[in-house]
DNA sequence: CAAGATAAGTTAAACGGTTAACAAAACTTT
DNA sequence: AAAGTTTTGTTAACCGTTTAACTTATCTTG
């Protein structure tokens, strides 16, 4: 079974190589009747574009490049499935693009990225996670479309970034036990020298908490490692400390943690409310269930597909920063 | 910056483009002396070849296909970050090849599948979880290496298979529980009519069960939905009947919904035992921490890549089917 | 109805590589 | 030293598509 080509078609319909090449292209220059016959003949034949040599000819390759970074892939709450999903779903309605997918390692040299998108021509690139900021920069001089979601580096002129409502998110959230009752609320998260991410989470707890007309105290802020232990951990400090009656986790694996530890010791929410920043059907059956922030993870698939490829075509409509709603998902732990 | 090609690496070294290709591809056909000159030209110009000229040469595109389907990307335990992990480290090693992902949808056509393989010449395909049969077959058909992870359907003849080892896992789970001391199991599952990995779960479980003289009733069988509420639910049929002292769950959201339930109700792991088929690190932190199977997911998606590449090329060490050794994780449920 | 405008095609070069077939130069061998 | 081999290249066709430039037929219009 050989590979059927527009001469074949051409060919087969009476017509030269161009004319197959236009009326697959929706080029109107030929009278409605040639159209069909190509089409039809196009059909019979069984013919499927080769999109190598439409590359080699027209400099697109329909190809978007997906960049992962190792750390967030070790992520056991990792919720790249349902980014991908909502990528898949989206790009599906764009015929002709496709995703190719690579992985950012640690010990990785830029050069590495640079090839990878100059060899298969990709027409852009959506990075998810955080990046060195130069190996971004060097990608941007290149000119080619970016879009970052869940990037909180420097912001670099080229790129279009996607992020959740980190300040409302958590100033929402905080607001949410303050109703419920909460006076000395706890803010646990990662480095916030190190992550912007946090950094906003951090001024939505603390507007709130001003707001509300609460004490912020220096010592109501735990930066720990972002890991299951840190949380068991820090529920222990705080437990022990004993003034403290919710805290917040900015990353959730640290709400399970403390779930961990309290259970038994402290009655949950009376005692302690717990909320953590980022949503996962299983908080729904974790002992009590938790409340916390739903990013729509999804959705920040979907809307990364649309912005890349409006800006692929130069469209106005994309804006440069977009910010995904988050809801609170009240659940016992509250 | 225009972009630099071979014709410009030859006039510059003082050769025929014939000789540089040669030299890029490795061809020994020249002095070395002419060999580093052009690769030193090549690397003076900053080269990069055209993967999508290369192709049309060759036919050779140097991509493998992922599909995914949307089920299993719903799956809120989706491990497929840790899959893709695999895959992507694996796939360094060769240096030639790329990833390309799909998903297929429910409601899809076969012919989007087959139209995706053909229009990019991928060189092979990797299929995630379960696919109606015609379609797998659709594709074997067309020749292309075929690589099926954690697929249960009906065998087809092109295709090489990675599967958990579920039957001895399964028997290795359930033996650990009655070392500990459980008399009386459970097996709760999905559909065993519609899907083979719970039939080759339920193996292992019966011939664990018969080994060590258990009595095996049908009553001990439970087929329910995959989800955190039907756990939950089959938890409390089975605590309300009162005989049964541990629960062998073969899709581990049950589990967590069994926790829940059990919660305040039984003593685990004296009077009930809980073991779940899949691990998440989230185990530990669970309430008791949930003893469960380890499948050494990020091994499988190594694999795949391995044994895609091997086929490739024609390779006669790839096994047409390899199994992944499970080991059981032991925590508090047990 | 002649001239210009438009519609409906065609021709051929280009995109950036690979590779079979050929050729010249440099070694071997007898 | 002539003939045969091997080494070290070169030439040119080809992969499947697009597209600018050109041609021919048909339609308008005064």
């Amino acid at each position: 079974m050989k590979k059927i080509t527009i001469r074949d078609i051409a060919r087969e319909a009476g017509v030269s190589v161009a004319t197959v090449s236009n009326v697959l292209n929706g080029v109107e220059k030929c009278r409605a009747e040639t159209r069909e016959r190509v089409l039809k003949t196009a059909r019979d034949l069984g013919y499927r574009p080769n999109i190598s040599a439409k590359t080699l000819a027209t400099r697109r390759s329909g190809l978007l490049g997906i960049v992962i970074n190792e750390k967030s892939e070790g992520n056991s709450f990792s919720q790249m499935n349902l980014l991908v999903n909502g990528m898949n779903t989206a790009i599906r309605e764009h015929e002709n693009y496709d995703l190719i997918i690579t992985e950012i390692f640690k010990d990785g040299s830029n050069e590495y990225l640079r090839d990878w998108i100059a060899k298969r021509d990709l027409e852009g690139v959506i990075f998810l996670g955080d990046y060195e900021e130069k190996l971004l920069r060097d990608i941007g001089r290149t000119g080619i479309p970016m879009v970052m979601v869940d990037n909180y580096g420097e912001e670099i002129g080229e790129a279009s970034y996607i992020h959740s409502e980190d300040t409302l998110g958590s100033y929402l959230a905080v607001e949410h036990i303050i109703e419920r009752g909460s006076k000395n609320i706890a803010f646990v998260c990662g480095s916030l020298d190190k992550k912007e991410e946090y950094r906003r989470r951090f001024y939505g707890y603390k507007a709130a908490v001003e707001e509300y007309g609460l004490a912020l105290t220096e010592e109501n802020i735990f930066e720990t490692e972002e890991t299951f232990s840190a949380g068991y951990d820090v529920a222990r400090k705080i437990s022990e400390r004993g003034e403290i009656d919710a805290i917040f986790f900015s990353y959730s694996e640290g709400a399970l943690g403390a779930l961990k530890y309290l259970n038994g010791r402290k009655q949950i929410p009376e005692e302690m409310k717990i909320i953590a920043f980022g949503n996962n059907d299983a908080w729904e059956y974790t002992i009590p269930s938790l409340t916390s922030t739903d990013q729509q993870v999804t959705y920040k698939g979907r809307l990364a597909i649309d912005m890349i490829i409006d800006k692929i075509h130069g469209g106005k409509e994309y804006k440069r920063e977009r910010s995904i709603p988050v809801k609170i998902r009240k659940r016992e732990t509250t």
